[in-house]
RNA sequence: UCCUCCUUAGCUCAGUUGGUUAGAGCAUCUGACUGUUAAUCAGAGGGUCGCAAGUUCAAGUCUUGCAGGGGGAGCCA
């Protein structure tokens, strides 16, 4: 059995070949009949289908088919025929199955039937092998080669920037530090703080919150690029949208300004959400139909919509005019709150929108200053249900500018020397974003929990598996 | 971190004004059934009621603390 190439279930139940010899490899979902015949579901993750392995059981040995339980793993020889009964087209007529691993009914903990999402939170290690995180895993499989497509096709060069970094200037967050030192007995300063000069890089240094600064230095050089890894932020942050570890997508290109960059935005969106549609409609139909009635609609309804563009100054003009009472008042020169974007996207416009030209206070340091010297070229692009998807600008390539605010802000020239550099030889007009990578998979796949569409979440007091 | 709700069988939950031996469905096990579709039918086993303290003749039920989880908020992507 182990000689034969094995059938991929996704390509036998699209297959008319009936009659033909075919090994399947698998875990048995469920197993049901009666004393003459059994019916093996198996599934192979390769799809989120199932495939039916019919079983006469005076073929078989009894102390085999005692193992073939929920949850085991089997390979299958047998025929493809078509099926002669009503749920499905296709079958396999079993001729040999052996077992690879057992799973006693007794302790193993994924039933046939459904489980809350939260109970499988509890069991990350096995929930890859429900309906519901196959179609997730295999959507955000879809939706990371999506963006690598999408920017390859557009010029844009994927750029690796540093996991590890000893700059604390993005202002993205609290950060975890990572060091190298005894941490029962740290070299010491005299004046009480650890001594990082003797840390592995002779400095301080903490993991990533962005790629971003590092993203501009290879757009000042090779013009398109973006970056796709891993983040992290220490933030104590207890939401169904916030993970500590997450993964961020941070296009960067010279010679884009504000509106160039919102509509490559928009673009890359849409493109996403139809790439889902095209290659992941099994699984997203899966989820319409168990979670979100909606979800296929609503994928659909951002395709066929331009996205509604104003400014910061305008919504907030429309929000003060909309009669709602807030429980966070509405104000020029302090941030919208979650209710009032959602109004903005779900209520008044019905559609996304992409919000600019932010009060500089409450925007970060990089982001071009508009000529009416309080706000800056700002975008955030909201989404329904799930709220700030993206969050660009357009960056600040004046260097007199640019030092001025970095004083404003108090932030350590020395900390930035390189990233002021790019200002002071060859500086170009330029522009990006980031894209919560988990946020795209959730309104991809309608789950309601972030920490359902990324395998192994890491989360305040939490970094089981 | 703040507000709020929750924690009872493997899972999802019910459990009345505090009162005898804590229930159901599903799952599991045993048996029946010649093609099932979350198979069906019959039977059985399965509980430190999150943890700790308190009130009370009596606590799953009331009080306090702690832990874990959900939802909302803040921070943000």
């Amino acid at each position: 059995m182990e000689h034969t190439r094995r059938n991929k279930i996704v390509d036998l139940l699209k297959s008319k070949d009936f009659g033909s010899e075919v090994l399947v490899k698998g875990w048995v979902r469920t197993k049901r009949g009666n004393k003459n015949i059994n019916f093996i579901a198996l599934n192979d993750g390769s799809v989120i289908h199932s495939i039916q392995v019919v079983v006469e059981v005076a073929n078989f040995d009894e102390n085999t088919l005692k193992l073939v339980t929920t949850g085991s793993c089997i390979a299958v020889k047998g025929t493809l025929v078509e099926s002669m009964g009503q749920g499905q087209h296709v079958e396999i007529q079993a001729k040999a199955i052996e077992v690879y691993g057992t799973a006693d009914n007794e302790t193993y903990p994924l039933q046939k039937k459904g489980h809350s999402l939260e109970f499988l939170r509890e069991i990350a290690h096995l929930r890859p092998r429900t309906n519901t995180f196959g179609a997730v895993l295999r959507i955000r499989h879809a939706m990371a080669y999506g963006i690598h497509k999408y920017f390859n096709d557009q010029g844009f060069n994927y750029l690796h920037t540093p996991i590890i970094t000893g700059s604390d200037a993005e202002g993205a967050g609290a950060m975890f530090r990572v060091t190298a030192l005894d941490d029962k007995n740290p070299p010491m300063l005299p004046d009480g703080h650890v001594d990082y000069s003797q840390d592995f890089f002779g400095k301080e240094t903490k993991l990533t919150v962005s790629g971003q600064l590092e993203a501009e230095l290879g757009a000042m050089a090779l013009s398109l690029v973006y970056t796709f890894g891993p983040t992290f932020r220490a933030e104590n942050s207890n939401t169904p949208r916030h993970l500590a570890e997450f993964w961020m997508v941070e296009p960067e290109m010279a010679f884009y300004d504000i509106h160039d960059n919102m509509d490559l935005a928009e673009d890359f969106l849409k493109y996403l959400i139809q790439y889902a549609l095209d290659h992941c409609y099994d699984d997203l139909e899966f989820l319409n139909k168990m979670y979100d009635n909606e979800l296929i609609d609503r994928l659909k309804g951002v395709l066929e919509c331009s996205f509604e563009r104003l400014s910061y100054t305008e919504a907030v003009k429309i929000l003060k005019a909309s009669g709602q009472s807030w429980e966070f008042p509405v104000d020029w020169g302090t941030d919208l709150q979650a209710e009032h974007e959602r109004y903005l996207v779900e209520k008044h416009f019905g559609k996304p929108v992409i919000l600019t030209d932010y009060p500089k206070e409450i925007k970060a340091f990089y982001m071009k200053q508009n000529e009416d010297g309080k706000t800056v070229r700002a975008m955030d692009v909201l989404f329904p249900k799930i709220g700030e998807i993206i969050g660009g600008s357009q960056r600040e390539e004046n260097f007199d500018i640019l030092v001025k605010r970095i004083h404003e802000l108090n932030i350590p020239e020395k900390d930035v020397w390189w990233y002021l550099d790019t200002r002071k030889f060859g500086t170009a007009p330029h522009s990006g974003f980031g894209l919560g990578f988990e946020r795209l998979i959730l309104f991809v796949t309608g789950m309601s929990n972030i920490r359902d569409v990324i395998p192994f979440p890491r989360t305040p007091k939490n970094a089981e598996f």
